[in-house]
DNA sequence: CGCGGGTTTGATGATGCTCAAGCCCGGTGG
DNA sequence: CCACCGGGCTTGAGCATCATCAAACCCGCG
């Protein structure tokens, strides 16, 4: 299971991890199972761990106060399901975070993010990470404020085709903003070419 | 000028500054004029400086090939005007960043990045301002994906009222991803109450 | 006074939502 | 083996929201 949080380190980040910096990650990174649909983070709860999957499908979401769910993100192998606001500022999450598949991951308490956070090759993969996220979300503004649904929806076939594959339709569509019978004549279309 | 970068940190960073540091920031950070209209970066540029807003208002917009302007931030006084993918990366820019007001800025130079950041408190600043950026794009998504457009109106008119005061109607409406027609409707039925 | 930028208003059409119904398909139990 | 069930996907009709285009208005400023 670790091999694959130190692989993704390794090759991300510009500074290597050394012997002692993987037996550290391996004491604080400890293993968890989830079936589908069980919870990671249920909305209310302050979110006390922070993920990193090996293996599996998970997905974000806030629900509205007619019980409609909207999905915020999706997480796929080696990406880090958690909801930052909470985790960082011990806040009450206001967002849920579910199994989609059957997920292995890795969770890290936020009591021990301090430690990890010494190490360099940590700090180093952290700068990289928000940059990237910070792009990535100015992409999907971008895309809101601009795009009308049939482009948003080729664009994420195009950036992210895995999410296409592994969710069903009605949750892409939730993740777009648009209902299940929009994206379904979207995508009608589509094929029409 | 400085001085407002210097409050600025101290009343964010766990971290104060040192006579030394402000030293060093007053060396990397260099005050910039720009009038009204005046670029900060232009499309197509590489993204060599990231600003600091002393006295100012400013806004980064993305054009689409109908040449219709996108406005994905503003910038108001202690805020940090910047392509963030360009900065960091190097790349061109895909957007262009100009003053709405007369503006007072203090900029730092690419190349003098990596130095400001050996500085503990520029250090802490960084992780307090990433955390709030990807809590901030958050809300925004989710307003994006779940919010019908008046109500994404009157979230910011709570969350960011000095937007709605400073920048004309028009620019609120792109920012929404709505027509500055549409915006004026929504405002006229909030009127009528 | 006239100009330019910003805002408003109206008419019309496109886009996307809601509600309701039906289809498809894999899994379960009789 | 078949019947049924549930989840996901599709289709259609009617409606709400929002965009587009065109025109007028408003106001500060040279």
């Amino acid at each position: 299971m670790h091999d694959a949080l130190f692989k993704y380190i390794n090759e991300r980040s510009t500074t290597q991890l050394s012997t002692n910096d993987k037996r550290l990650l391996k004491d604080y990174f400890t293993p968890k199972h989830l079936r589908k649909k069980d919870y990671f983070l249920k909305e209310g709860d302050v979110c006390r761990y922070k993920g990193f999957i090996v293996k599996g499908a998970m997905r974000q979401y806030s629900s509205d106060e007619r019980a409609k769910e909207h999905i915020l993100n999706f997480y796929v192998e080696n990406w880090w399901p958690s909801n930052r606001e909470s985790y960082f500022m011990g806040t009450l999450s206001e967002t849920t975070i579910d199994a989609w598949e059957d997920t292995d991951l890795l969770v890290l308490d936020r009591q021990h993010l301090e430690l990890v956070e010494e190490i360099e090759a940590i700090k180093k993969l952290k700068i990289y990470l928000d940059e990237n996220m910070a792009i990535a979300y100015q992409k999907r503004t971008l895309a809101s404020i601009s795009l009308p649904a049939d482009l948003r929806y080729k664009d994420i076939t195009v950036r992210y085709p895995e999410f296409i594959e592994r969710f069903p339709q009605h949750m892409i569509a939730s993740y777009l903003g648009i209902t299940k019978e929009t994206l379904s004549r979207i995508r009608r279309k589509l094929d029409d070419h």
